[in-house]
DNA sequence: AAGATAATTCAATTTTCATTTACTTAACGA
DNA sequence: TCGTTAAGTAAATGAAAATTGAATTATCTT
């Protein structure tokens, strides 16, 4: 007796590929949003335009929904960086351009630096059980070494700089003021994420970098 | 027929005073641990050694509780800012001081990090409802542009250095490695919470600071 | 075209957790 | 010392949220 005309249902084509995918979006907009423990989900599931029960299906649970979504992010960040080709540079030119793209990277992908914040809220619980990421990163941190040798033996490095701490500096200078943005604004009465403020704030930080390592 | 002999209650005395102070503490404690959603009211009533209900007689609610718990922390960082005294220091000195005593900070207390991080993944719900706070930041402020001024006056600073903006880079420097100590240490594979790395860190961002006002 | 597989849905079920109800009792002033 | 008030406890409530059971049906294989 129900059903019988014009059935309500939308009639979802099936696509497994597509609705992994979609899943997997969903979620790290969530987490981006509201860390892990903020994230639901069941607005995932909604955000994605699929039913909840998928979810486990595809996930299993919500935190191998959450490792998936770090990893995805990860991989991101770290194919940016192998397509900057540092060593075709000289050395001044190779660091400011590192500066200013991971400036630019920060400011334009917030998903990055929301993650990482929310996995080092929960301690690390999950990237620690990642070592393909440390396998990605590790060739980065040699190349930055490579140009502070070269950029020493040019005349135009000072010497003794450390290729980790450099990179951590500028990640640092680059990311606080977003990180931070609602705290900062509200303690300095400064709207930090405004336009105006950013392109001050990316001058003010490849000049700082700039005399870092000259 | 029970609770005859030997009765089982702890026989706590009481003391209102005493109480609300130790659900702060064991407030801010996991709130710092776990963020404000990963935070748990019965755990932060058990770490008080009180009764969950208690929480409740004097906050109201989690979130009075936890704006509590955050401006307590930020009065904290306060004065010891106003302690600084930079106006009696020559300006090469202040900036250090200024730097060192920031970095010492955050180093040994992370509760403001990790309210601030938590607070910032709210997305400053809290802090945008306490002028308080923007009242006690601004005139450090403007102590360290009088240094920077002085400094120019002197000689012995560059030109158009903007007082936020090196604030917030000494800041960022500092909080960094502390904030995203977990996801740092597995990316790169070193332990950046590590006490020799923490002081080559020191090092590297006086360094930083003081070629940045040069 | 039948049957198998797995994608998908809907509606539980279970868990977790903030908040409340109802009660007990210590402290304190009159 | 009596009675009021507020401090404190134990247990329940109820809502939100994670997870699962069981049925449905699209798609693929043969």
């Amino acid at each position: 007796m129900k059903n019988n005309l014009a059935r309500s249902k939308p009639i979802r084509t099936r696509d497994p590929e597509r609705t992994k995918g979609q899943i997997l979006e969903a979620a790290l907009n969530e987490f981006v949003l509201h860390g892990y423990d903020g994230a639901k989900v069941h607005q995932i599931a909604k955000s994605a335009g699929c039913n909840a029960r998928l979810i486990y299906h595809y996930y299993d649970n919500k935190e191998r929904l959450y490792e998936a979504a770090l990893r995805s992010i990860y991989s991101e960040i770290r194919e940016r960086e192998v397509a900057l080709h540092l060593d075709t540079l000289p050395p001044e030119q190779a660091i400011m351009r590192l500066t200013e793209t991971t400036f630019d990277f920060f400011e334009n992908n917030t998903a990055f630096l929301s993650i990482t914040r929310s996995e080092n809220l929960l301690g690390g619980r999950f990237i620690a059980q990642m070592p393909e990421i440390q396998q990605m990163s590790a060739p980065f941190l040699e190349k930055i070494s490579d140009v502070l040798d070269r950029g020493h033996a040019e005349g135009v490095f000072r010497s003794g700089i450390d290729a980790l701490q450099l990179y951590v500096s500028i990640v640092a200078l680059s990311a606080h003021h977003i990180n931070a943005s609602h705290t900062l604004s509200a303690t300095f009465g400064r709207d930090v994420s405004g336009k105006d403020w950013r392109r001050d704030r990316r001058q003010h930080v490849l000049d700082m970098v700039q005399s870092a390592v000259r």
